[in-house]
DNA sequence: GTGGTCTAGACCACT
DNA sequence: GTGGTCTAGACCACC
C-alpha cells in the first residue's frame, strides 16, 4: 500500500490514513477482504506511531470499510457499494455546503459563488 | 455587535469571532473606522476569557481588516473594497479546490462532483 | 508649533511630541525662553487626549528641556547648549550601541554592520 | 538551551526568547532540523508561564524560523541562509535608518553622525 | 509525551 | 477607560 503522510499538512495524520485507504477502496486497488497491512508494519514504513495507525484502523472499522480479526489482521470489508458511494457524496456534499454558506456571509451571490467553482473544476 | 459563540463547535472560539467580524464587515454592518467592541466588553458579553478575544482582534488586525490603537481601541481598518473582495473569493476557491480533490480521491468524475455541487448551491 | 501624531506608529504620542519639541529646540525653531503651545490648545489642534500632551510637557519638564510657570504656561528653558547637544548625542549612541549589539548577535561582522550602515546614510 | 530572561527589561518576554533563538540559529549553535525544548519544558526552566513560551514560538513560526509539528514538538526549519542573512540585515538597517532620523532631526549633521557611530563601533 | 485552546485573574503603559 | 503582557492553572487532540 502506496500511502503518504503529509506532516506538516494540518490534517490529522490518522485521518491522512482513512482518507487514503477510502480512496484505494473507491478506486478498487482494494477490494473486498484484501488485507491491510499490519499495524506495526505500515507504522514502521510510514515511520510513525504504531498508535497511530490503530487508530486510523479503528475509526474505519467503525465506519464499516474494515473488519479486524482478532490475531489475525484487518480487512476491507464486503460493503454495499451503492451505500459506500453515498457516503462519499454525503461528504463531499457538506463540505460544498460549508463553503458556500461561508461564501454568502462574505456577500458572494450564488452566480459568483457558481462562477468560483467552475474556475476550480475546470482545472481538473 | 451580536456575535453568536457556539461552545461545543470544534472551531476554536476566536476564530468564531474572527470570521463574524469579517462577515459584518463584508455585510457593510461594519464600516470603515467603526470601532469595535473593547476586549473587555465583549469578553464580558460573550462570557469568554478576554484573552480569547485579544487573540481575534490581532488576528484580524494581522490580515489586515482592523487597526488598533493603544490605549484607545480597535477599528475597522480602511480597507481596499477590491482587494478584501479578492481576499475572500480566494479563501472559497482554496476551499472548493480541497473539497474536490477529496471527490477525485473518492473515485467521483468530474461531472458528478459538479452535479453534487449544484444540488447543494441549488436550495439557495 | 507643527507637530505631526502617527497614530499607527508603535512609538507613544507624547514620545513622538517630546522628541519634535527637542527638534525644533536644537533646529533653533524654538529659543530659550519661547512659550510653547498650552496644553489645551494643543490636545485640540492635534486632537488628542489633554492628559497625553501634559505628559510629554512634563517629561521635557523632568529632563530640563522646559520650565513650566503655574498659571502662565510652559517655557523653552535657558540651557547650556553644550550640554544639550551631549544628551542629543549621548541617545543617539546608544541606539547605535543596541542595533551593533544586535548585528552581532545575528552572527554580522564588523565590516558588514558598517557596510550596512553606510548604505542608510548615504541616502541622506 | 540558554535562555537568559530579563524580567525588568522593558522588552516582552516572548521577544527576549524570539531574539534568543534567532541568534542561535544565526550563530548554528541551532541548527535545521534541531528540535527546541518543548512549551512546557523550557517554561518550566526559565520560569515563566507555558503561554509565553508557546507566543514566542508562534511568532518564530509566522517569521519562518520554526516548524512545529502538533504532538510532536518545535523544530527549527530548513531556511535558506541566504534569505535569513537578508532578514537580518534589514532588520539592522532599518534600526539604522531611525537612529539617523532621529539625529537629523535634533540638528546632527551627517558626518557628526557618522563619527558617534564609528566611536561605538570601534569598541567592538 | 507533545502542542492547541481557554480561563480568570493581575499589573503595566497609553489615552 | 483602553490595549499589552503575563500567570498558573485546565482540558483537549494528536503522536
Amino acid at each position: 500500500m502506496r500511502i503518504i503522510i503529509n506532516n506538516s499538512s494540518m490534517v490529522p495524520i490518522y485521518e491522512q490514513i482513512m482518507e487514503q485507504v477510502k480512496a484505494m477502496i473507491a478506486g478498487k486497488e482494494l477490494k473486498e477482504n484484501d488485507i491491510l497491512p499490519s499495524v506495526r508494519s505500515l507504522a514502521k514504513e510510514l515511520k510513525i506511531s504504531a498508535l497511530t495507525v490503530k487508530k486510523a484502523y479503528d475509526l474505519l472499522e467503525e465506519e464499516g470499510f474494515t473488519v479486524t480479526v482478532h490475531g489475525k489482521g484487518t480487512y476491507v470489508a464486503a460493503m454495499n457499494t451503492e451505500r459506500m458511494l453515498e457516503e462519499y457524496k454525503k461528504e463531499v456534499e457538506s463540505e460544498f455546503e460549508e463553503t458556500i454558506q461561508k461564501g454568502k456571509r462574505y456577500g458572494l451571490g450564488k452566480d459568483e459563488i457558481r462562477e468560483l467553482f467552475e474556475i476550480i473544476i475546470e482545472e481538473w
